[in-house]
DNA sequence: CGTTTTTGACCGGCGC
DNA sequence: GCGCCGGTCAAAAACG
């Protein structure tokens, strides 16, 4: 609990913070910045959170042309909206295992293989009804070392627990972020 | 028996 | 319009 404050903004703030700046990121290749946890967990957090603020339509694109994994957000081209808010959140671990007890139950419903990358992408959703919580784990590209995990939205839901108690250690490196507060439907009207 | 995984099909967007 | 590419669906299997 060294790192612990589990809050959005302390994450934000303390990893980084994804601009829609796909124009010149050919300029600095590696948008995340590596934080070794120091914690007893057996995967690194190293993370990558995209601006929530455009309400944007990300899109994680693994482009081999730098050797650089690259978010690229298509904020003008929005296709559509993220249901459940609308955030998204990218985290690059170092893990021999892809899924990993986050606190909550996922359910896999599409598996596909993407053409910079010859590992395949899984697709999962949260099982909770009513929450369109979508989760999508795939290995680095260039580094099969790491597993690069993306959420979209946010839970309007407790958080359920697993196999794992891992939520109630936080030493899960994504569980304190997916713990919304409170306002977590954040102006559903 | 209920739930989840699996896997190919399907579909929509985009580029050519 | 067609093919590519990425995301989702869905039926059957597999799993508890």
């Amino acid at each position: 609990m060294n790192m612990a404050s589990p809050t959005s903004d302390f994450m934000l703030s303390d990893y980084l913070l994804l601009d829609d700046d796909d124009d010149h990121d050919d300029d600095h290749h590696h948008h995340y910045q590596e934080s070794l946890s120091q914690s007893t967990e057996p995967w690194e957090l190293a993370a990558a959170s995209s601006d929530a603020s455009h309400g944007f339509r990300g899109v994680i694109t693994t482009s081999n042309n730098n050797n650089s994994i690259k978010c690229k957000n298509n904020a003008s081209n929005r296709k559509k909206q993220v249901e459940g808010g609308g955030q998204r959140v990218v985290f690059r671990t170092r893990s021999e295992v892809e899924v990993m007890d986050d606190g909550y139950k996922w359910r896999k419903y599409g598996k596909k293989s993407v053409k910079n990358s010859p590992n395949p992408r899984n697709y999962y959703k949260c099982s909770s009804a009513g929450c369109g919580v979508k989760k999508r784990v795939e290995r680095d590209a260039e580094d099969m070392s790491y597993v690069l995990t993306s959420y979209d939205g946010i839970h309007n839901h407790r958080i359920r627990s697993s196999n794992n108690s891992y939520h109630n250690n936080n030493t899960s490196p994504y569980s304190f972020f997916h713990t919304p507060p409170a306002n977590s439907s954040s102006s559903n009207s």
